[in-house]
DNA sequence: AGCACGCCGACT
DNA sequence: GTCGGCGTGCTC
């Protein structure tokens, strides 16, 4: 008996994803082999869903407790997984407490692998034998295609329904026996091409069409040179496909189908050089990794430079001695640094070996990239969190740069962190992970001790330039002094000075938690958002009011709604209000010559599509000086050689932040933009502006001195129990309903309380139900739970049993976010 | 008795 | 997640 294991796409935590099929001996509907990684239709209780090969065996009987075994209805796809990477899908279903088909999903296609959907009332349903499928031998499934399947039962329960008893014809029978509703099966959006190659035939060159018959001895010439394709032939030739069909029945040429080639375009020719010279840490963190490498027992290195320092280089060594070995490599970038300008480098060096996969291109590129990818074609795979899952095979290298960004972090189930699954991949395919950072996270550093990861330097920039020096400017002070700019004398002057040498600047306002806000004088009102619990931002282009959870906006009030009184006061410095000043306090110097461009760059000015290159293009185009004022994200993969100037307006907004991870963010944020100067042969300095000049994260990042912020901040994690000494576990709750939805919480809780205490989990630290700092987005409430568990802690199991018997409550939502990175 | 509705458990 | 079975309770 030939079976399969499959696993359901049915989104439920509560079910057993995994089930046991019949593989029918007559099996021949669809066009692709049954393997693992396939997808395939099965039938599930009443209805039919799709599902995942996890397993094809022989066996005489069947572990799993039913009498009847059903069969699998149709083989959708090619295989979309390997063995490993099903085995990587249990995994994270298991750590993360996700649903194993949310993982599994991971892998496949950009554009997904279609749905089952039930038929409109009155389909014919087939009756009794197998529906014809539309599908001819090698062709594949496209969109819209349909299988229909006849929904009833097979067999048993059918026969199992009682007989009707009533001889009374006038009245209506019992209902029928599950009335047969049909399933059908859509193809997928995004669905692999065919070429139509044409060929000509001995009889065809030999054949002179007649005079009148233009376009047939036109295509017939076109192919003599040889075969085409009848899309080209398409572009050339009105109404090819006729002719071509004519041509065909009389013999004269031959029409061949094949598979689309995904090769990628030659963009660039790659050139097998090393554009720089390496210098020494570069060259032992290069023989660090190929000898890891070469041992192949998968090992991790830490590769701790600061910007600057030639972490790409390494990396591109480092894959190049990959492809040597004939493996190949993966490069996860932040989404934000996946900029021309860092795929050009790859290119450059790997040429169309290179796929890309991120979230700005659309639907088909993703598609084409990853079925380049499929094909073997790409070798080199650069790429954001989720390229993690390509089909790449024979990973020999997974590098992941800027390793520290919390975007790893997916934020949705399942939340997986990409560097632990990677971690994992590297050690399962003996490959070698790279983690690359600036600012290494407090987790990374732990696991250089506990799990014996490399920890490689780079401790000067690349070409030998100082890193510049960070000047501390205390807000308070200059506030008592007088100033009620924004910029502080300080800063100004260096502004000035660098304008006047041609030289350009870059200002960073760290608006996380520092948006633009009114608050009435009298009353201390302050207009929130009625969808969100968010205060609402103010912007000067429109004059409104704008809520950036949900995009509510209302105009600005003249006077206080509470108590009507006139005063209501701007607070805050949003990106257009720095401009304005900026502009306006540059306008007044006289010491500049020339009219200092301003370009800002904020979520309003990149929303566009390649908004963000056109930006940092135009930014780097200017002859003279110039201002490149944003937001965080101009913290990241930003290489000018003439800015010599960092401002950094407001330094400690992020320091406040309820998290526990605020500091280490601050510190972070001010080490990445302070690299953003003085890059080549121009000094450059930075000016920090702070509220709190004294604290740790400042004082440290001031003096680039991680070792005294990270013994500060671990002895912080030490006492108030937070990782890398606890594992921690955040449950989330949202719904509609507000209480319905702590109300639920707390259920939830009394269990978990109930589960471990059963469990022996009596060191465990659970916080009451709390609300979020975010109560409410989009109409939604938001509420949880905070777990701080023993580091050693078996977290996952202990909590997937109480997942999995959970009883599910309408209207709000439970997800288990493990080894959360954010608890807002 | 007949029907509407809602909860609960199965789904291979 | 979705479906159907079955129990409860209401109405004719």
């Amino acid at each position: 008996m030939k079976l399969a294991d499959v696993i359901v796409d049915v989104a439920s935590a509560c079910l057993e994803s995994m089930y046991t099929y019949r593989v029918n001996d007559t099996f021949d509907q669809g066009d692709y082999q049954l393997e693992v990684g396939c997808v395939v239709m099965v039938p599930l209780g009443a209805r039919s869903v799709l599902g995942f090969v996890a397993r094809v065996y022989t066996a005489d009987t069947c572990a799993c407790p039913v009498k009847r075994l059903r069969s699998i209805q149709r083989v959708c796809s090619q295989p979309y997984f390997t063995e490993l990477q099903l085995q990587c899908a249990y995994y994270m279903a298991r750590y993360y407490i996700a649903p194993l088909s949310a993982c599994i999903r991971l892998f496949m296609p950009p554009g997904g692998v279609g749905k089952v959907v039930r038929a409109p009332h009155g389909e014919p349903v087939a009756g009794g034998a197998p529906t014809p499928v539309p599908v001819a031998g090698g062709t594949p499934v496209v969109p819209g295609e349909e299988c229909v399947v006849d929904g009833a039962r097979d067999g048993a329960s059918v026969l199992a329904t009682p007989p009707v008893l009533s001889i009374d014809t006038t009245l209506p029978s019992a209902p029928a026996p599950a009335p047969s509703r049909a399933w059908i099966y859509r193809g997928p959006v995004m669905h692999a091409q065919q070429d139509t190659w044409l060929e000509i035939t001995p009889e065809g060159a030999a054949y002179a069409p007649p005079r009148n018959a233009h376009r047939q001895s036109a295509l017939l010439d076109a192919l003599r040179a040889g075969p085409l394709l009848l899309s080209e032939l398409a572009l050339q030739f009105d109404r090819a496909t006729s002719t071509v069909n004519s041509l065909v029945k009389k013999g004269f040429i031959t029409k061949t189908v094949q598979a689309h080639s995904y090769a990628l375009s030659n963009v660039n020719q790659p050139h097998y050089t090393r554009p720089f010279q390496l210098n020494e840490h570069q060259h032992a963190a290069i023989s660090c990794i190929t000898q890891c490498m070469d041992s192949a027992c998968g090992q991790a290195v830490v590769v701790d430079g600061v910007t600057g320092s030639g972490k790409t280089e390494v990396y591109l060594e480092a894959i190049a001695h990959c492809l040597q070995a004939g493996k190949n490599a993966i490069v996860l970038v932040p989404e934000i640094s996946l900029t021309p300008q860092t795929v050009a480098r790859f290119r450059g060096r790997f040429g169309n070996m290179v796929a890309l996969l991120h979230s700005r291109l659309t639907t088909k590129e993703r598609f084409e990239q990853w079925q380049s990818i499929y094909q073997h074609h790409a070798r080199v795979v650069v790429g954001a969190r989720s390229a993690l899952f390509c089909p790449l095979r024979d990973i020999g290298l997974i590098i992941i740069d800027e390793e520290h960004v919390e975007t790893y972090k997916q934020e949705a189930a399942p939340r997986y962190h990409a560097r632990d699954v990677a971690w994992w991949m590297a050690q399962q395919t003996a490959a070698t992970l790279v983690l690359g950072s600036a600012t290494p996270s407090l987790e990374t550093l732990e696991a250089v001790k506990r799990e014996n990861w490399h920890h490689v330097k780079l401790a000067t920039r690349a070409n030998g330039a100082p890193m510049p020096p960070i000047t501390v400017v205390d807000m308070a002070a200059e506030f008592g002094g007088g100033s009620r700019s924004m910029f502080s004398r300080t800063l100004q002057q260096a502004l000035v000075h660098t304008l006047q040498h041609n030289h350009k600047a870059v200002l960073m306002l760290n608006q996380r938690g520092f948006a633009r806000f009114v608050l009435c004088r009298d009353c201390g009102y302050t207009p929130e958002c009625t969808h969100c619990s968010t205060k609402l931002t103010f912007h000067e282009v429109n004059h409104r009011l704008m809520c950036h959870h949900c995009g509510y906006s209302a105009p600005l009030p003249a006077v206080c709604p509470v108590c009507k009184s006139p005063y209501l006061k701007k607070f805050g410095a949003g990106t257009q209000r720095v401009e304005a000043e900026l502009r306006s306090f540059l306008s007044q110097q006289i010491e500049l010559t020339y009219e200092v461009p301003v370009v800002r760059m904020d979520a309003d000015t990149t929303s566009a599509r390649y908004a963000h290159e056109r930006l940092l293009d135009e930014f780097a185009s200017f002859e003279t000086g110039a201002v490149l004022l944003g937001t965080q994200m101009i913290a990241k993969g930003l290489d000018f050689k003439d800015v010599t100037l960092v401002g950094i307006i407001n330094a400690d907004t992020t320091l406040n932040l309820p998290d526990y991870r605020s500091h280490e963010r601050t510190f972070n944020l001010i080490e990445q933009v302070a690299g953003r100067a003085g890059r080549d042969v121009l000094p450059g300095r930075v000016i920090l502006q702070t509220y709190n000049p004294h604290v740790l994260p400042i004082q440290a990042a001031a003096h680039y001195d991680r070792s005294a912020f990270i013994t500060g901040e671990l002895e912080k994690r030490r006492q108030f129990g937070y990782p890398p000494f606890t594992s921690c576990v955040n449950i989330l709750a949202w719904g509609a309903q507000k209480e319905a939805t702590r109300h639920a919480l707390e259920q939830f809780r009394v269990v978990l309380m109930d589960h471990l205490a059963s469990k022996g989990c009596t060191t465990w630290w659970v916080s009451d139900v709390l609300a979020c700092v975010l109560e409410k987005v989009r109409e939604i409430y938001r509420f949880h739970i905070f777990i701080k568990a023993p580091r050693e802690a078996a977290v996952s199991a202990v909590l997937y049993e109480l997942v999995r018997k959970r009883k599910t409550v309408a209207g709000v939502n439970i997800a288990i976010d493990v080894d959360p990175l954010s608890v807002m």
